[in-house]
RNA sequence: GGGCCGCUAGCUCAACUGGCAGAGCGCCGUGCUGAUAACGCGGAGGUAGGUGGUUCGAGUCCACCGCGGCCCA
């Protein structure tokens, strides 16, 4: 039997009710212990960083994630879902620096200590893990939260270790230089987004021409031609000209040669305005015309002892706006400086040390910092006669966010992955993935990977994975150490920072003792070792890494195009040749419903549990499974979910509500035999076709990895369920014979039910299993097959039953054309096309309230005379219609039996006669007479312009 | 500056390979209703972001531009 159900329903409610159940019962472990020895398929967690509370995009990939490792699991197979956290980078420390109200290497360092900095960490990330469970199970998110990976244990990092050794193995690791935005006094390299907060406007600088004298003993015939001939560069910082080591032209652009005085100048045409004077034009050339000139160094301190320097060369960044369309190039204090000189294997070395200032071999300027050499400098290029001019500019100029020490770009040491050299192994990796939607894959991440530059792996942080690379003192002999035991460590022992900075090594080379690199690794190297560092391999876990590499499918947002889905994509394929994922679905953003991204200072961020208290989490999961394409953004607000609830959620639960009430007062059996299909009501035979196509069609649409069709597929069908199929069958089931047609209806109905709970179990796992429950004897739906195979398809009644409900659409509208309301029976009507069969034909009938229906006519005709016998049946409706009100009113239930009495006259008292079986039958009257009797709860009402009073009650 | 995605009714979104521009919400009118906080019918609401091009025919293909989003530089 049916539990009874209340049908003003509370979704989050029932939801918390089947979060018990599950927990109570197991659920998610008894549906992976059903498919143990089965085929797996293969599920990756890409990990979220624990490093604040989740958010309401949160909620999309992990409803992607859960949709299909739900529906692999009832199509049988095995999907393990191991949970993993990301629990290390940057986000972590800036948590904890804000907690400490603290921020930067300084502070971190000094104040703070590495070593508690780095306890803070681990407990804030363990503290947000909880919230991150807690979250993920509210939303139905089923994973094994027991025995997730965290990138943080000794056997994870070990792993991960490995992986970085093994590509050191293979020569693909190398020490060089990156240039960042650096703050001289905090010692550190700012990102991007530190850097965008100490932009200031009209800031003066120095802005400086100078000379860079020819050399005359030039290669070849050149040589006489540049006797007294200087190309003049510019700089807005004096500072970087004793590290020049080039000078770059463009070779397109036009450069003239020009008389001063008793020199030559030479500079780009379009920026002669620079000059003094009034230009002499002497020559005009090409700047590749210029390209492989030596000319005087300016200072010594750069000039290598082996290799060529100080020459120009062409380049593809030269300005034609500004400066002499020269660019003065010091390699280490420039991003495209270090490029050109690296492409033209110019040599360089730094002039100026970690703390701004210059290094002692740079005697003129030794210890001064660099912005305090700037006018010395200048000072001392006028003597030489080095300086064309010299004027004070104003620009914007980044500082440092914290302290407002000016910023300058500095060559930092950085350690690199060469990807570059499996570019081709990479793209052809990517090609062989598949990408939904489609166009990631030769577009965003085709374009990224074209585009590909060596992976900069290494972070001047604290909080991470530390590079197991050490380097020699003596003799500069380096290592990469791939476990904890290469340490003479044990297997469970810490290995963060500080402690395993203490470690040192004996070099195997000289004798000597070898240190760490001081830096951690980027946490993207992190989360991408995951498919086998989950496993702890190889050092352990070996078969089970085995069995489960590449993964069938992992989902996540776009964003993580240039993240997870890269480093999963490179780690893979540097060290298994193949990537480590076959399927992957890219999701769009969560963004408001102007379309603008959510961001606490715009004030437009949707709390998770406010949507999950109104709403509840299956109405948010389905939202984002059918409101738009996968890949575009989700306009997400308040609205559209509450549109959500009262489209899809409550029509189908009044669907439920529908037969739950019938069958509890019909004792309806779902264990009787059925009824055969072909003697079924035409409209059960229309509907189980339906419902095949369905199964159908979500099969498939899954399959491909595709949400959005099956789900809208389902929702459409849900609407034919209610408004077609349920509003079209009432009467069988209100019927007070229980015949085979009434059987018919049951079972149709409850096993159409069932098979959509089945279908949308994977999609809204609490609503399909609190119905699914009630139906099958508190049995979970997550514990059965997924529907498929049905065979009930009849094409011609699709086709009949489409064209009936045209033919209603246009009767009806005939109707609201003559304004005759539906309740007026009419004699008939008559429609264009063919005749449709009787059985349908009576469908149409009964839904215009028209006695005959015939086709073939031109166009849409109601017969609009209303003869005395249809006028009184109408008035027999209307007078129902009062009575079933008048019930509802007294708060009668549907199968309560009631007596009746009526006071009125004239054409509704004939009516009342007339129709009095009828009127008994359909109001459940057990007698119905005339009379104002005592007891009766009345009320005096106008019915077709006629006075009537109606009075019931409760029959004995 | 480059790449990718999007731009269709007031709002959210559809329309297989080019073939009569649609649905839901909201609004107005009206009807139906003992499952329905629902539903039906009718109405108002569209120069399809813009400009060119290809074609018998373009929302759909091509080019350029604009706006929004994400990413890279």
């Amino acid at each position: 039997m049916f539990e009874r159900v209340d049908q003003k329903v509370n979704f989050p409610e029932l939801e918390k009710q089947l979060m018990g159940k599950w927990k109570d019962e197991n659920t998610f472990q008894k549906s992976l212990e059903l498919r143990e020895g089965k085929p797996r398929f293969i599920f990756y967690e890409g990990p979220p960083t624990a490093n604040g509370k989740p958010a309401t995009h949160h909620i999309l990939a992990r409803a992607f994630k859960d949709l299909f490792g739900r529906y692999k699991t009832m199509k049988g197979f095995y999907v393990e879902r191991k949970a993993g956290w990301d629990t290390h980078g940057l986000p972590v420390e800036i948590e904890v620096e804000k907690k400490l109200n603290i921020s930067g290497k300084f502070e971190i360092e000094n104040e703070i200590g590495i070593e508690r900095f780095n306890e803070l960490c681990r407990q804030s990330v363990y503290q947000y893990v909880e919230d991150w469970v807690a979250f993920s199970e509210r939303m139905a998110f089923w994973q094994d939260y027991e025995h997730a990976y965290w990138t943080l244990t000794p056997d994870y990092i070990q792993s991960v270790w490995w992986a970085l050794s093994e590509m050191w193995k293979q020569d693909l690791i190398y020490k060089g230089f990156r240039v960042a935005p650096y703050c001289s006094r905090c010692a550190t390299p700012l990102s991007n987004h530190e850097l965008h907060l100490g932009y200031q406007d009209n800031v003066p600088d120095p802005s400086v021409y100078i000379r860079f004298r020819l050399k005359k003993d030039q290669p070849g015939a050149r040589r006489a031609h540049f006797d007294k001939t200087s190309i003049l560069a510019w700089t807005t910082t004096p500072w970087t000209l004793p590290g020049n080591v080039a000078l770059a032209v463009d070779n397109d652009v036009d450069y003239i040669k020009v008389k001063e005085g008793d020199e030559f100048l030479i500079l780009a045409e379009p920026l002669l305005s620079v000059l003094k004077e009034e230009p002499h034009v002497v020559e005009r050339v090409k700047g590749h015309d210029l390209v492989g000139l030596d000319y005087e160094p300016l200072y010594p301190y750069s000039v290598p002892e082996q290799g060529r320097a100080q020459y120009v060369v062409d380049a593809d960044f030269v300005s034609t706006e500004e400066g002499t369309g020269v660019v003065h190039t010091s390699a280490l204090y420039g991003v495209d400086d270090l490029r050109l000189c690296q492409e033209k294997g110019i040599p360089f070395k730094h002039t100026v040390g970690l703390d701004g200032k210059f290094l002692p071999y740079v005697d003129k300027f030794a210890g001064l910092h660099v912005k305090e050499a700037d006018p010395l400098i200048i000072d001392d290029l006028r003597e030489r006669g080095l300086l064309y001019k010299a004027e004070t500019t104003l620009h914007t100029y980044p500082f440092c966010w914290r302290c407002s020490t000016p910023l300058i770009y500095y060559a930092l040491d950085a350690w690199y992955i060469r990807t570059t050299e499996r570019k081709e192994e990479l793209i052809a990796n990517n090609a062989a993935t598949n990408w939904v939607p489609a166009h990631i894959k030769t577009g965003r991440m085709g374009d990224w990977l074209q585009n590909n530059v060596d992976w900069q792996f290494s972070r001047s942080r604290y909080w991470g994975t530390p590079i197991p690379i050490w380097i020699c003192e003596g003799c500069d002999e380096k290592r990469c150490v791939s476990s904890s035991a290469e340490l003479g460590l044990k297997d469970d022992v810490d290995l963060h920072r500080p402690y395993i900075d203490e470690i040192t090594l004996k070099c195997e080379k000289c004798g000597g003792v070898m240190r760490r690199i001081p830096e951690v690794l980027d946490v993207w190297f992190d989360s991408g070792a995951m498919p086998f560092a989950q496993r702890g391999y190889p050092r352990q876990g070996k078969e089970i890494f085995e069995q489960t590499f590449p993964a069938d499918f992992i989902s996540e947002a776009l964003d993580q195009t240039r993240g997870w889905f890269y480093s999963l994509l490179v780690i893979s394929t540097l060290l298994f040749k193949q990537n480590s994922y076959r399927n992957v679905i890219c999701l769009g953003l969560v963004v408001d419903p102007k379309g603008k991204k959510a961001s606490k200072s715009r004030g437009n961020v949707l709390d998770p549990n406010f949507l999950f208290d109104n709403f509840g989490s299956d109405a948010v999961r389905w939202f984002f499974f059918t409101s738009t394409q996968v890949g575009e953004n989700y306009r997400t607000g308040t609205d559209t979910l509450r549109e959500t609830v009262q489209q899809f959620f409550i029509p189908l639960w009044n669907c439920y509500t529908f037969f739950v009430t019938y069958a509890r007062l019909d004792n309806f059996d779902p264990d009787r035999p059925a009824v055969p299909l072909e003697e079924r009501h035409v409209l059960d035979r229309w509907l189980l076709s339906r419902l095949t196509g369905l199964v159908t069609s979500v099969n498939g649409g899954l399959d491909a990895y595709d949400a959005i069709e099956p789900a809208r597929r389902i929702q459409r069908f849900v609407d034919d369920l209610s408004n077609w199929y349920i509003r079209r069958s009432r009467r069988r089931f209100w019927k007070s014979q229980s015949d085979s047609d009434k059987a018919a209806a049951y079972q149709t109905l409850y096993e159409t039910l069932r098979t959509l709970c089945g279908l949308m179990a994977p999609f809204t796992p609490f609503l399909a299993d609190a119905i699914y429950r009630n139906l099958s004897d508190e049995r979970s739906v997550h514990l059965t097959d997924f529907p498929s195979g049905l065979a009930a398809e009849d094409p011609a009644i699709e086709v009949a039953m489409a064209r009936a409900r045209q033919a209603v659409e246009a009767g009806l509208g005939a109707r609201d054309a003559a304004r005759l309301k539906v309740r007026q029976p009419l004699a008939g009507i008559a429609l264009p096309g063919e005749p449709l069969p009787e059985d349908i034909a009576a469908i149409v009938r009964e839904e215009l309230n028209v006695k005959t229906l015939t086709f073939g006519a031109s166009e849409v005709k109601l017969d609009t005379v209303i003869t005395e016998e249809l006028k009184l049946e109408g008035l027999a409706r209307e007078v129902v219609r009062a009575i079933q009100d008048r019930r509802k009113k007294l708060g009668l239930n549907v199968e309560d039996r009631i007596d009746t009495r009526y006071d009125a006259d004239g054409l509704l008292v004939r009516a009342l006669q007339r129709h009095a079986d009828y009127i008994r039958n359909e109001t459940l009257s057990v007698t119905l007479g005339p009379g104002r009797e005592a007891g009766f709860d009345g009320e005096q009402m106008m019915l077709e312009g006629e006075q009537i009073w109606i009075g019931l009650k409760r029959s004995s």
